[in-house]
RNA sequence: GGGCGAUUAGCUCAGUUGGUUUAGAGCACCUGCCUUACAAGCAGGGGGUCACAGGUUCGAGUCCUGUAUCGCCCA
């Protein structure tokens, strides 16, 4: 292939060339792994995107940094698997498929039916799925796509089967009520993980519940406070301390001890407190003990509306210092109640339906909504002159992530996973370090989660996701119970390989009771293994009804690393890239999903999923808000890459990788008409239309709705964050550019030591420096160091120096065949040392530079790799570094920084040849001469002498480095006041430092005790100080001369 | 209430175990340049009592304590 060089164009055009690079990646297939049991491993697998809609930044952000570490560990020789798929989301996506369902068509899941309403969700799935890998392919990831999972696909089914039937036999998977948080929207259960706390306006009413006959002296009426007064006809109890004249004083003593300890500002309000509490003493604490007496004496309250008798007891979560000090008890509908059931055995009444209406338990009340239910009961209490009084306080209501209504606690049958041992054993793993955390901080969290060993409510009431493979069936008595199991293990399918069983006694332990409510003794649940089995039909045959709900989606995504290897067969694929090396992932999944996925492996593999895990930054706005769709400031990988570039997008992410928690990333509108960029606001990023500051003309945004503002154009939203990457890439592209233009007539050959220059040696040198942090750096997880290291040395050192200097080599015949492979071997390990963080530039002028030079090397030149992915990592030999020669190039790059900023100062035009001389001593000349030429070139000034015998000329600039004095000829030229004022500026930063070593030295202590090696330090730098000074002050009297 | 983190130039961020010539970069700003790789560029410049108050130390942006403000997570 032969091109012309000079037709480069002078930017990168990446809109073109990504499709085509990343095509012709996957029609050579670098993106495939194949076991290979003579190469090591490296295995990642993707923290599956959810499929409910496209992916944000922090997508992009996480997947760059999973492909930066694939790509280097592929170059570096690993057999590198990196694992694509998505996830199902289940009440995620079916959350969104419903709301659309009623917005567009105005129906119910239930007006749909199962089997339909999930083949939407699959329709949603297929057109998301599409949409997300696109995304990932547009970034430019190195994904195993012949590989790609779904957790919802066969493979994933298989082994969530697999584990619950394990779980199951174990003992580990259990039925049982529990206190759920009901989203009465969406009527499913949803974990805790999924509950958010909003403050809302609400009231705190106040009932009064009549005595049981009351003795003499005995209070006619309990108080109690409300939030949700619906609820007391679900109340079984009314709470008193029981002990409350010690828990009251332990009250006062610890307001007390925290008044010591307060700041003034503080005072106040906890000596309010205080007297509030003594007041209570005398106030309410006398009636407190005697309803405590009266507890323990088995008195009861009746039960306003429902008219029931209910008990008072004993209980500490009944709080003296607050309210009435009495609480009422409503067990299945509050999770604190629900534990003061149990404590007390106390009777649970549910009093609500799965849509969020009351049940046939509250008589008058049912089918009304709760809202209604509230308003009612507290006008029937008023009406009976029980309310005490209504007061208005803001109030904490938990509410569904998904649905967003308001969650009611409800008790209801949910599957749970043990969490004891499972969660002990994900918690050694990471405490003796099988599994490793980075940043090691993120250890504490998922310790104390796991520490809390809560079990795992497993089962969602939803559609969309793994049913629960059970069969259950209720027995009436203790012999059919026996006998069903008999039935059961009679099937001619049945072997215990294959299914389980588990016998799930009725939760109301009261005999009378239970008889009285019509509940079963006992329910016989039994697991099957695998699907379509007969045994499945025999259940069925016998009476037996499948579970109809689903599994959380975390019980799959927890099975992830081994499931997408195809686990539970014993796949090659499994016995070779598991244990998978690194997981990338943000730190809000730590619990949900990182620590379910070590105990999954733990318990089904008998090994950790993974080695290493890093935790990557998040990204907010430039208000610290966490970016998102619903808040419009979201933006979308896809716009910076149209605008960007890939690359710049990959660059910019890893650049932003430090090992902080959050970044800030400030949000832009760009205006489609004029081009204008201008920042987003609180305020505009929630306008469906906004007008341009420069232009005045309205563009349309995400919040577009009418057909007006639809048609105007789209405005993007983006950030300035990607300039400096997107600069750095042209940067990158026009030094290549340069490099082809002087590439013609390249001889391939090993490079001559003897032909080597100091600055060949020099890059060499800084080459093989900064090859070995990225390395390290990478290797550490410290993205934003490789960054910034690659992008100073190209830019400051390879651009700004090597390729300048290398303008006059080329331009000279016999020094041209040398710098030319230099430079061919430069760029050559500079490009496969950027290619994991920007793969689509490097790979683009790897194929430029291999049609110019198919060979390059340094020691021994080899024929270049088609592509530059699949290229060895550089690792140059250590003897390339060489610290004279960085020293000496560093003098250099001093002596021409203080030519230029004379130049500037003096206001010299840039084309005016100036002359100059250098005092200093021979070793230090040595040094310097053989890059004299540069000066030339570099800063239009010629050295004309260079030895310690220099005198400067009548009219000059000085500059005094350290070990060198530098005139600079100003005959006819020079500016006096500029000169005195920059040397009075020299001379008084000199003097400063003068001073301050002075002091340091003078210090005895600091002699005595700081390290030798300091002291010295200080030593000789005030001496070449001092030798500044006295040149600068020279330079001064012989410019005041000239006045 | 508990935990984690942040606070350095107008903005976004670096600053490796305390000690190189008394804090760096990008953007923005000022001056001069279309110097045949690059104006998304080149050369130069201005701008910071490192949130505040104590402490440890010969020496603190860096370590300790407290305070303030902000963010995230958990209850």
């Amino acid at each position: 292939m032969s091109f012309d060089p000079e037709q480069i164009p002078s930017r990168f055009d990446f809109q073109s060339a990504q499709p085509r690079l990343y095509q012709d990646w996957l029609n050579h297939g670098y993106f495939h792994a194949e076991p290979d049991p003579n190469r090591q491993p490296f295995t990642l697998v993707i923290p599956p995107p959810n499929v409910t809609g496209a992916l944000h930044l922090g997508h992009a952000l996480n997947n760059t940094l999973q492909d930066i570490l694939v790509r280097m560990k592929r170059m570096q020789g690993f057999n590198a698997l990196w694992m694509p798929g998505t996830d199902h989301a289940g009440i995620a996506t079916q959350a969104v498929v419903e709301r659309r369902l009623k917005e567009e068509e105005g129906k119910t899941r239930h007006d749909l039916g199962r089997d339909k309403l999930v083949d939407r969700i699959w329709q949603w799935k297929e057109q998301y799925e599409k949409r997300i890998l696109g995304q990932l392919q547009q970034m430019g990831c190195s994904c195993d796509w012949d590989r790609t999972r779904f957790t919802l696909d066969e493979t994933c089914a298989e082994a969530v089967r697999h584990t619950f039937f394990d779980l199951f036999s174990k003992e580990l998977i259990y039925r049982g009520k529990r206190l759920v948080n009901w989203d009465s929207f969406l009527q499913t259960a949803v974990s805790d993980d999924e509950v958010v706390s909003k403050t809302v306006n609400g009231n705190f009413w106040h009932f009064k519940y009549p005595v049981i006959d009351p003795k003499p002296g005995e209070p006619q009426y309990v108080m109690v406070a409300t939030t949700r007064p619906e609820t007391m006809l679900g109340d079984t109890a009314v709470a008193v301390h029981p002990d409350p004249a010690a828990a009251l004083k332990k009250h006062i003593a610890e307001l007390q001890e925290k008044l010591s300890k307060a700041n003034p500002a503080d005072m106040a309000e906890i000596k309010a407190s205080i007297s509030a509490a003594k007041a209570r003493e005398i106030q309410i604490l006398p009636n407190l003990m005697l309803l405590t007496q009266m507890a323990h004496d088995g008195r009861k309250i009746r039960l306003p509306l429902m008219d029931r008798e209910i008990p008072i007891v004993a209980d500490s979560w009944a709080k003296p210092e607050l309210g009435s000090g009495c609480v009422k008890i409503t067990p299945a509908h509050d999770p604190n109640d629900y534990e003061v059931a149990k404590r007390c055995n106390l009777p649970m009444t549910n009093i609500m339906n799965t849509d969020g209406t009351l049940n046939a338990e509250t008589g008058p009340y049912q089918d009304l909504t709760m809202k209604q239910a509230r308003k009612q009961v507290v006008a029937d209490l008023d009406e009976l002159g029980l309310l005490h009084e209504t007061e208005e306080r803001e109030i904490e209501l938990p509410h569904s992530d998904r649905s967003k209504t308001p969650i009611e606690p409800y008790l209801a049958d949910q599957w749970f996973i043990r969490m004891d041992t499972l969660a002990q054993s994900a918690m050694d793993a990471v405490t003796d370090h099988r599994v490793r955390i980075t940043p090691s901080r993120y250890e504490k969290g998922y310790l104390d989660w796991l520490g809390e060993k809560r079990d795992w409510p497993v089962s969602r009431q939803l559609w969309w996701g793994h049913q629960i493979p059970v069969w259950s069936l209720s027995c009436a008595t203790q012999k059919e119970c026996d006998e069903i199991q008999q039935k059961v293990k009679s099937f001619v399918a049945f072997s215990s390989d294959e299914a389980a069983i588990q016998i799930e006694p009725c939760h109301e332990t009261n005999e009378v009771k239970r008889i009285q409510l019509g509940l079963p003794l006992a329910t016989v649940h039994v697991c099957i293994k695998s699907d379509h089995c007969s045994l499945e039909s025999d259940l069925v045959e016998a009476g037996f009804v499948r579970e109809e709900d689903v599994l959380d989606t975390w019980f799959s995504s927890a099975l992830w690393p081994h499931s997408t290897l195809g686990w539970p067969q014993t796949t090659k694929e499994l016995e070779y890239f598991y244990p998978t090396s690194v997981l990338i992932t943000s730190r809000d999944i730590i619990t949900l999903w990182v620590a379910r996925m070590v105990l999954a492996g733990l318990n089904n593999m008998g090994e950790i999923p993974f080695q290493r895990v890093f935790i990557h930054p998040k990204i907010l706005d430039g208000y610290g808000e966490t970016m998102s769709k619903s808040k419009g400031n979201g933006i979308d990988p896809l716009d910076v890459i149209e605008k960007f570039g890939a690359d710049a997008l990959r660059f910019g992410m890893a650049d932003l990788t430090t090992e902080t928690q959050d970044v800030r990333m400030p949000v832009q509108f760009e205006c489609p008409t004029c081009g204008h960029i201008f920042d987003q606001t609180k305020k505009n990023r929630e306008l469906p239309r906004v007008d341009c500051p420069k232009c005045n003309l309205p563009f349309s945004t995400q919040w577009s709705k009418t057909q007006e503002d639809l048609a105007l154009p789209r405005g993007f939203v983006l950030s300035e964050r990607f300039e400096r990457a997107r600069n750095f890439i042209n940067k990158l592209w026009n030094a290549s550019r340069f490099a082809m233009m002087n590439l013609e007539g390249y001889t391939p050959s090993p490079i001559n030591p003897s032909d080597m220059t100091v600055e060949d040696r020099w890059i060499l040198s800084r080459l093989t420096t900064v090859s070995q942090i990225v390395s390290e750096s990478l290797e550490q997880f410290r993205y934003a160091d490789a960054t910034r290291e690659l992008y100073e040395f190209s830019w400051n050192e390879f651009c700004s120096f090597y390729v300048e200097m290398l303008k006059e080599r080329f331009a000279d015949e016999s020094a041209r065949p040398h710098a030319q492979r230099m430079m061919a071997y430069t760029l050559d390990c500079l490009l496969r040392l950027l290619h994991p963080i920007i793969p689509f530039i490097t790979e683009e002028i790897w194929t430029h530079l291999s049609s110019l030079c198919p060979e390059r090397g340094l020691e021994q030149v080899n024929a270049c790799t088609d592509s530059i992915m699949i290229a060895p990592w550089p690792e140059l030999a250590m003897d390339w570094q060489d610290n004279a020669i960085e020293q000496q190039f560093s003098q250099f790059q001093l002596t021409l920084g203080a030519l230029r900023e004379i130049r500037s100062r003096q206001n010299l035009p840039p084309k005016k040849q100036i002359q100059f001389s250098i005092r200093c001593q021979p070793e230090f000349a040595d040094l310097i001469q053989p890059l004299g030429t540069f000066f030339s070139s570099m800063a239009s000034a010629d050295l004309c002498e260079i030895s310690e015998q220099v005198s400067p000329p009548k009219i000059n600039a000085t500059v005094a480095l350290p070990n060198m004095e530098i005139f600079v000829d100003l005959a006819g030229l020079i500016d006096v006041n500029a000169e005195t004022k920059r040397l009075e500026k020299e001379r008084s930063r000199l003097e400063g430092m003068i001073n301050g070593k002075e002091k340091q030295l003078a210090n005895e202590n600091f002699v005595k005790n700081a390290k030798p090696e300091v002291v010295v330090k200080v030593k000789e730098s005030l001496g070449q100080i001092r030798d500044q000074l006295k040149t600068v002050g020279e330079a001064l009297k012989d410019l005041d001369s000239l006045r």
